[in-house]
DNA sequence: TTTATTGTTGATTGACGAGTCAATAAACTT
DNA sequence: AAGTTTATTGACTCGTCAATCAACAATAAA
């Protein structure tokens, strides 16, 4: 039975599982026994390919960044001006991929992973980083030197509709947190709605 | 040596001691030990008072939420005029008593409780709706009916606030954030920074 | 065909933690 | 004085869970 090359499908699979598992009980109480389960193999296959729970948990992290990470660069590649970068980020942020109940609440509880475990923070900062970055290149052209200020704005308000939505019941409603988000955006920018 | 009439007092030193204990672990894995034992009593003191873990978690939630909204009420009294009305509620969710350390990783993971415990959603829908209605009390007469989309913009920001925070090292930055948030308030309302 | 190497799990270990209980003691009641 | 209520804790139960291990299976390399 045993085929070569599994490790990276193992892993995948726990992964996934681990994200799914951290959405189901809406926190990090989440047993190693539960994830392998889910992902269809021993809790003794989960260790031995990932050494530690908390490694398991960095991992599914780390995809998930990376998946809002390849969301924006895709969006911003198709995007031609600055104005329409800023709305590609917008876009992307609250994507039916990245703004859904499992994901919200994965990155609610890696919020409170940082709190403890470094890695988890230098991931989170990382993200925050390139958020920020990527904002201010689209900002800068439009409000010149109070781009910072806007950038900093923008990023918490994303945020903080993502924590908003972990109390909404029913699904999640991108468009409005996109509407609300360029709202703001619109007015920082001094300009009608367009 | 047993004085009657301990029970509040236990209660309210136990309901410290576990904000105290999550500031501390940046998480909810906070043992009723250690709660105990920083409250300077036994872990079948607390059981005996509070009945389970959970319930402590529950009485600190309302601790929170009660100093907050008590220090809301206290600003308000004392603002006049509906632009000072606003700004007060700014000036007190960002105040030293509610935005330090040991309070946002309260909040942060009584959001994560929310997820998993009703009465912990409830409280915090509670909350919003309050924090909602008041921002929503100063805004109609400066916004007319773009008062509702002001205050859930605000309300989402001062959460995103609340949440980078946690990332943040040092010490609280109350000022800063409160001027986040006026600034997010002036371009709604099309005026330069008073 | 032996010998690694990789995949896999049931069983076990060791630790920890929530909640209970029995026992003790002080204060208040009658 | 006897009985009741409140305060308090050490010791214990019972369950859970992360991590390890020993053993087995299958493929690849020699």
């Amino acid at each position: 039975m045993p085929k070569l090359g599994m490790e990276p499908i193992r892993k995948a699979a726990l992964v996934k599982a681990t994200i799914v598992e951290i959405g189901r009980a809406g926190s990090l109480d989440v047993t190693v026994s539960q994830i392998a389960k889910r992902a269809g193999m021993s809790s003794a296959l989960a260790h031995h390919y990932f050494g530690s729970k908390e490694e398991i948990f960095l991992a599914a992290m780390r995809h998930i960044l990376s998946l809002y990470g390849a969301e924006v660069r895709g969006a911003l590649h198709l995007a031609h001006g600055p104005d329409a970068r800023v709305k590609a980020i917008l876009a992307a942020s609250f994507s039916p991929a990245n703004f859904r109940r499992e994901a919200v609440s994965a990155w609610l509880n890696f919020w409170v992973l940082a709190q403890s475990v470094p890695e988890a923070k230098r991931l989170l900062a990382v993200y925050q980083k390139r958020l920020r970055s990527n904002l201010l290149a689209g900002l800068r052209p439009l409000a010149g030197d109070r781009a910072e200020s806007i950038a900093d704005g923008l990023g918490a308000l994303i945020d903080g509709l993502y924590l908003r939505e972990v109390l909404k019941t029913g699904a999640p409603d991108g468009a409005a947190a996109v509407a609300t988000a360029k709202a703001y955006l619109n007015a920082k920018l001094e300009r009608a709605q367009p």
